[in-house]
DNA sequence: ACGTTCAATTGGAACGATCAAAACGCTAGT
DNA sequence: ACTAGCGTTTTGATCGTTCCAATTGAACGT
């Protein structure tokens, strides 16, 4: 009554192991009158190869391993939570399991890392939250650790050789902001963070260019508020920028955006109009129906652990890539969307002269058009 | 340069790879000199036992699955991050790892441990999100795979045999509605969910109990609204039961209690007071200062973690729980957090005859004491 | 008829640990 | 001196699979 394995299975059927492991590894090389009579015996006895077994012999465990992070704030956490869910299918998809470990900080991870493979036999694991100067890539590079990076190497993302995938977070505030300019705003302001390299300046700068561009602004700096993460920081900004004449917002996060809301809800005085987009398309903004920028990180789940497993058994199959840029050796940047919600329910921007351009649009339920 | 192993290891001390086993398993069946010859020898050389071996021979991976749900509700996802990770610490203090899975539905679930079972000798496994006749218990006793549940084993809390734990919600929107009736307040309204059995039946409770026994309502219906989860369903709500009279909520969640923090702060005519608690304790509830209950999820983590590793390695170490109460064979009801914010820092409340009792105070900064 | 070739199948060894039992050297009891 | 007992160490078998080399048997060409 317990569970079969080659050996009870082989003596049950009068053949060797060894067949009984060829009808599953490679049925090519058993005659098919035989392949037939096994095949028939492991369904019927619901005969599973222990993975424990195969991962002592092949010296690897079809696993991958991933770090987490603490929830110390529940935005991002909630794009983790979507990478990791994804992760974990694409894994499972590929025949691999995905443990999870945790860490201080970065050497605790590498060192955890290297117990993992060496005690648990995993194939490679997966980063996420790269910084510049992360000094995780090149670690495990020489550890020879396979790893796949959720995260771009900044300032090296063209000398990197490892693999990673990111989100090209400029091309999404780039795209936010031509979209508002595109409705007839023209005063478009930006919540950012604290100055500093990484995430922020990246984003910040998709917002700049076009402000810079497309509306000819020599210092963006004027319609810029740099603050600390978080709704209420966001309201403080909000009023702010508003104060100094815009009409339109770009934060940097959900958190800002959502404090931004409140503050354009309060005012009467802007007819009700919203014209403001987040970042992280979290379920704060989904729930109040704030636009967002979404990214896209389910795509880069399946990018990563394809190419990872790929890589690892050798299956050089084609990897399910969405639309991405290749950048240096094996950098691939993916492009945000633009999740629309209470703005793309307004009708059509006023012409460039308005001064107030959604002015028709109210509520999140289109609207018959408004006459001239 | 490879991976040192027992075999290699005793070669080089010329022992055999047995007593270096014992060292490490057994170091009191070791002559002490060459207990500490082998372990200087194990240090020296970064020697850790093979998981993958140790799994096969014994049967055990060290291992807990637990099944990741798709971050439907960022809310609730929230909760479970924090759960998820616990798990994953606790799991690891205990020599243990946390593999993830995917699964459709209930039976796909057992399905897939079945499997992690027999192909990767899983020792156990967490279930979370349990329901009124939830079928897993039962299928997975019969399996005779071991499992701890988050969640009760709802109608079934003094007959179920498994190991289960979860949080007393009714004790926690009790705490809640007493906590605002020892401020003075006098007509606490609720936002609940939808009728129907389980969390939101639960929670409504303690605030029905308390509105009852404290103020005398005999149809609690007058202050309560049920609506689907939603920040905007909370505001809906909030407003109709300040047209009530209310003077006080209690949600069954941060949604709601954001929804109905917005009306609130819309309203001078309230004076800035912000009589709100909320459920969850999301980041959102942290980021805008609303007062939460909050779900002890780590400590349910830890207890279930610790039960399960300790059962199956036969350590009967006492179980770090954190206050709790038995109910059942095996289950802990785990009494939530009152999260204080704006609220904690309002004077002492007004004499119960006070109409607007919370008058007094407006920031979350502590004020002087209004003199009467 | 006989070596060659090839498809099909088989048995031995290995992966790295643990369990169980045997063997070893020593001291102590009779 | 012989053995029983004990502490210490070793050997053999095992977990379930895969790799590798060897074996079998039939078909083939010469």
């Amino acid at each position: 009554m317990s569970r079969p394995t080659l050996v009870s299975l082989a003596r049950e059927l009068g053949v060797s192991r060894q067949t009984v492991s060829n009808v599953i590894n490679a049925p090519h090389l058993v005659r098919p009158s035989t392949r037939q009579r096994v095949q028939e015996a492991i369904e019927r006895s619901g005969y599973r190869p222990s993975a424990v077994a195969q991962a002592l012999r092949r010296q690897k465990s079809s696993t991958i391993a991933m770090r987490m992070y603490p929830t110390s704030d529940g935005i991002n956490g909630a794009v983790m939570d979507r990478f990791l869910h994804r992760v974990v299918e694409q894994a499972e998809s590929m025949g691999h399991r995905v443990v999870l470990f945790t860490a201080a900080d970065d050497r605790a991870e590498i060192g955890a890392l290297r117990d993992l493979i060496d005690r648990d036999s995993i194939d490679a694991c997966l980063l996420t939250s790269t910084t510049a100067g992360d000094p995780r890539p090149a670690e495990l590079g020489a550890a020879g650790i396979a790893f796949g990076a959720f995260g771009r190497p900044w300032g090296e993302e063209n000398t990197a050789s490892h693999l990673w995938a990111d989100v090209d977070g400029r091309a999404g505030t780039r795209a936010a902001t031509e979209h508002l300019i595109d409705r007839g705003y023209r005063r478009v302001g930006f919540i950012g963070w604290p100055d500093g390299p990484g995430v922020g300046q990246d984003r910040l700068q998709g917002w700049a260019d076009v402000i810079r561009e497309r509306l000819g602004v020599d210092d963006p700096d004027e319609w810029l508020v740099r603050s600390d993460d978080g709704i209420v920081q966001g309201s403080a900004a909000a009023t702010d920028l508003l104060r100094r004449g815009c009409d339109a917002l770009v934060c940097t996060s959900d958190s800002f955006a959502t404090g931004a809301f409140d503050v354009f809800r309060g005012r009467p005085d802007l007819d009700g109009v919203l014209p403001i987009i987040g970042f992280d398309d979290t379920p704060v903004a989904r729930a109040i129906g704030l636009s967002s920028i979404t990214q896209p990180v389910e795509a880069a789940a399946t990018l990563l652990v394809h190419r990872l497993v790929a890589r690892a058994t050798g299956d050089d199959g084609a990897t399910p890539i969405p639309s991405s840029r290749a950048v240096g050796s094996d950098g691939h940047l993916l492009t945000p969307l633009l999740q629309l919600r209470t703005l793309e329910a307004a009708p059509a921007p006023a012409p460039l002269s308005g001064r107030r351009p959604g002015a028709e649009a109210g509520s999140d339920r289109p609207l018959e058009p408004a006459g001239g």
